[in-house]
DNA sequence: TATGAAATTATACAAGCGTATAATAAGAAT
DNA sequence: ATTCTTATTATACGCTTGTATAATTTCATA
């Protein structure tokens, strides 16, 4: 009789965890939270169930770990665009504006993702901790690039005031960012972003577009 | 032996799918759509597990008929704050902001309740189907609140620019909501309704506070 | 009061879930 | 080469899930 145990091959930890937390978000954005088991995740990251407790004590423990992962990325991929390379603070936030309701950022697998793990900040402690962690580090740094363009316009406003615009400015890239993914074809294509770059330049009293 | 079977009282199929759909709201808002279990929601409700398939075909119906309750709710909440009773159409508009970024619209459990519905939207076409009618039936009730309140001012929009404005003011509410419904303690009492009424004036032009 | 439709309960089943634990293999260190 | 750590597999367990089906009870109608 021939050795029928799976061959495999040692990961370091960190690589093998990146593995699982990438597959289990491939699953979400897929199938929902429901399709995340930890049989199917172990297979679409090519190892076996038992594996997943050698890394993670409980199964939350890697939804959550991928919940950080994902917003983190979301968080990048919007504000690296092109950073640094445009000429004003205006113009920066701006290019944040659209990037932010253009794919990648604005995409239905994305939002899936994001819906399956916001559903649990209410319940989780430790899922309201990430997501507090993540809204606000999201916000100061929209709240940086609102106080760069007004200090580029010579109109520079208190923290107060910095704060209720970021809040606004926060919340319209949010709605319309959850308009543009769940119902992605009611809208036209460049309709979004040319609504943010209206509205937020309408909030802050400053021209966006062009 | 006596008899040990339940004893029950029949009720109308209206009255017990009411009681179903709400038990299954009560579930979701509480402890997330993993809680919304066929038995959980026949205790809920104080019948048993096997009476739900026979109002409910499978459960996806029963969890689709109570994402359409909520929302109709909510819509039900918001636009019908006082409606009619106020002066003209402007401060129509302003109430509904108003009531749409305070309880109990924004809400924890309202939001966990929706969270957990709008994780499906991509996945299950019925949702995808009710999640449509009900965003178009909100936003268009906006988009008249909106025109109404340009000719009140006599300045008239056509439908162009009134939809790229019911778009703009509905994600303002949704992100703010969203903010105020995750986050609740982070934000000041009734700061969000004027961050609100603030933004849609800006966005629309218009005076909107006091 | 007897009849019948259907609302409701009771029971069963197969599948899938998360988790625990022991056996094995891989690869680094010696 | 050998040893040793630990990453990985394998297997099993108890529980919950959604659904199917048959047996009962209620209540309106005749």
């Amino acid at each position: 009789m021939v050795n029928s145990r799976k061959q495999f091959k040692r990961e370091s930890p960190d690589q093998r965890q990146d593995d699982l937390i990438a597959a289990t978000l491939r699953l979400i954005a897929s199938g929902g939270p429901e399709a995340a088991t930890v049989r199917n995740i172990a297979m679409e990251a090519g190892v076996t169930p038992g594996l997943i407790r050698h890394y993670f004590s409980t199964k939350e423990d890697l939804i959550g770990a991928a919940y950080e992962r994902h917003m983190t990325t979301m968080r990048y991929a919007t504000y690296s665009t092109r950073e640094g390379a445009l000429p004003g603070a205006v113009a920066r936030l701006a290019a944040l504006v659209t990037a932010s309701l253009t794919a990648p950022v604005t995409d239905p697998r994305a939002m899936a993702l994001w819906a399956g793990f916001i559903q649990s900040v209410q319940r989780d402690a430790a899922m309201h901790a990430i997501h507090e962690k993540t809204y606000f580090q999201f916000r100061d740094q929209l709240q940086m690039f609102i106080s760069d363009a007004f200090i580029e316009l010579g109109q520079p406003k208190d923290q107060a005031d910095l704060r209720k615009f970021a809040i606004a400015c926060n919340a319209v890239l949010d709605g319309l960012w959850l308009e543009g993914s769940a119902l992605p074809d009611t809208f036209e294509t460049g309709e979004l972003p040319a609504i943010g770059l209206a509205s937020i330049g309408a909030i802050l009293g400053m021209k966006l577009e062009g």
